[in-house]
DNA sequence: CTGTTAGCGCCTTCAG
DNA sequence: CTGAAGGCGCTAACAG
């Protein structure tokens, strides 16, 4: 962070504000405003007088100031870094509620470490945001103050799952998606089901995902030597190391549960390198339905998520506690759906 | 769109401002500011006292009054849906430029008809940005005009060639590139090639990729009795359909150029389903080198364009304005690469 | 229906 | 080095 932008700047050709609009009509700021929020309380002529004279100067009101004076309508938002995941989806979710009610979204992303994440918050609390969306995992202590000495609602698009929410929370529980495929893969006769994820340190939705995996494994009374997971960096070349990996600690491994679609299609491409048939040699499931996962070759069975939905729904959780219900769930689980196709 | 949000709400617990601040450290609330915004200005023990406060009480600076007085801190920007394209890289260069320097970064997206393109800009405008960055295509002339009557630098990420910025411009040559991999793939021996796009209508990236295309034929004196050219939608689907549509206008189309390596994908999916071996019964090259482009199977033969880079370049084209450097290029065109793989 | 007053929280400017 | 005054542009609240 380098110090703040540079002074007033030179006297630019200020757009012009409300009260020149105001001069001009021959009436008060305070008309003008009211023309432009509030319609019904201006007679209609002096309304179409002032709306023409908006509408010919390219007047926009100023929101930095309206924001101070009335309600606060930028809604901030973490996230982890866009590529490479369905957090585009989601963003494209809460964009899409956010300027369908009148907000604006602030973004801020990154690959966070607990000071930077700090950092973050701290930048999106200094624009008094009306809410906040956090998509990645709170940290750093100071940060959680930070947040829980706002006013400012917040939901956490998360694992749902053993997590207490700093406020509110929309996700799925990745251990419930988890242990779904996991039977699922069972009921389809795979005897040894190998499982790749991104190091779960400190990621609870991934963690969650391989204690689902894990479970159901333990409950359909599948019991390995050694455990047949890898935890492996979140991309196609990850995903094709987890093949290598996984057939050199059991060969006989049958089937390889990817917790993302993006290990899947990286595993799917090094079969075909081997010259290896799925889902005969090898079978393949992913996580999250991508676009491509359809029209992947052989069709890639995975799981899907509507991450889209969730970034809707994390928003209209905001506004309705901005609109004043009480009700408000604290905790708005999504569903999913296996999607069974051929890889797998 | 909707009307704002609620009014100023209940009287919730307001954080504390600098008043409170420097009322509690004894001193004006003009030292704190300056305390916290310039502080050699302030003597050692005093700013102690101030930061010390500041730190325990987790004071955070109004964003808002603060660009009011003072310089402007948001950088606003426009972008296509983030899904499914490289947009997502550029947003991560943007966001990564504007919090080193102390900016934010203001998203508005969606998939603009001219109306909504102009309420986008209009929103944009109202939050006074310090400069904008516009992804997407500007086609309403009223949306023009608000931006040029703006004091407000702006940057457009775009196709560079035969296009007069409103403003700044960053890019790459559509043109160039895909003249570049067209004689690349005749200069491989490929006698009949096939071309996939999106609609190109009113895009002049695609335009240009198309020109592009079709020029590097002739000049090389390829001639095909009926254009190889098609139109799909960028999704892998699309991809998969090229396949289909290509050979059926010539089956002897030996390669197929698609303008994104998303069409790309889904046609060597196609591809596989047919049991056609790439690239000897066909050829396919992509644009764009995604991720999963190197993992591929076979490995996909593609474009690289830094889009990560772009994101970046155009944050940093309109703080160098904003510095008040004079010298800033107008159009700043950015390199490529053809990444020669096993696809084609 | 319209106008006046006051002030959101901060910072520029000018005076100690 | 520190403080006081005043205002950025807008709108709540209260008159008229």
């Amino acid at each position: 962070m380098v110090k703040p932008p540079s002074g007033p700047g030179p006297e630019r050709p200020r757009r012009l504000g409300i009260k020149e609009i105001a001069r001009r009509a021959g009436v008060a700021p305070m008309t003008v405003s009211r023309a432009l929020n509030d319609p019904e309380k201006v007679s209609p002529d002096t309304r179409a007088r002032i709306l023409e004279l908006v509408e010919r100067e390219g007047f926009i009101p100023n929101q930095l100031a309206s924001s101070m004076r009335s309600g606060r309508r930028i809604i901030g938002t973490m996230v982890p870094p866009l590529i490479n995941s369905g957090i585009a989806e989601q963003v494209q979710g809460m964009s899409d509620v956010c300027h369908a009610s009148g907000h604006q979204l602030l973004l801020i992303q990154g690959d966070f470490t607990p000071d930077a994440e700090e950092n973050a918050i701290r930048a999106l609390l200094g624009w008094q945001p009306a809410g906040l969306i956090l998509q990645a995992f709170v940290q750093s202590p100071a940060a959680r103050q930070l947040l829980q000495a706002g006013t400012a609602p917040i939901v956490e698009i998360s694992e749902v799952r053993g997590h207490e929410p700093l406020d509110m929370a929309v996700g799925v529980s990745n251990f419930e998606t988890a242990y779904a495929m996991t039977s699922h893969l069972v009921d389809k006769g795979y005897r040894r089901i190998g499982f790749v994820s991104t190091p779960v340190h400190g990621n609870d939705r991934l963690q969650q995902r391989r204690i689902g995996y894990r479970q159901a494994l333990l409950d359909r009374g599948h019991r390995y030597e050694a455990p047949l997971e890898v935890e492996l960096p979140i991309t196609p070349a990850g995903g094709a190391d987890a093949v290598q990996m996984l057939t050199e600690i059991d060969p006989a491994v049958d089937v390889i549960f990817c917790s993302s679609d993006t290990l899947a299609i990286g595993a799917v491409q090094e079969c075909h390198r081997r010259g290896w048939k799925i889902p005969d040699r090898l079978a393949i499931a992913g996580y999250g339905d991508v676009d491509l996962a359809v029209q992947l070759f052989p069709a890639l069975t995975t799981l899907r998520v509507n991450r889209y939905a969730m970034g809707r729904r994390a928003v209209e959780q905001l506004l309705r506690r901005l609109h004043g219900e009480t009700d408000v769930p604290r905790i708005e689980t999504l569903g999913f759906e296996i999607i069974d196709r051929e890889s797998a």
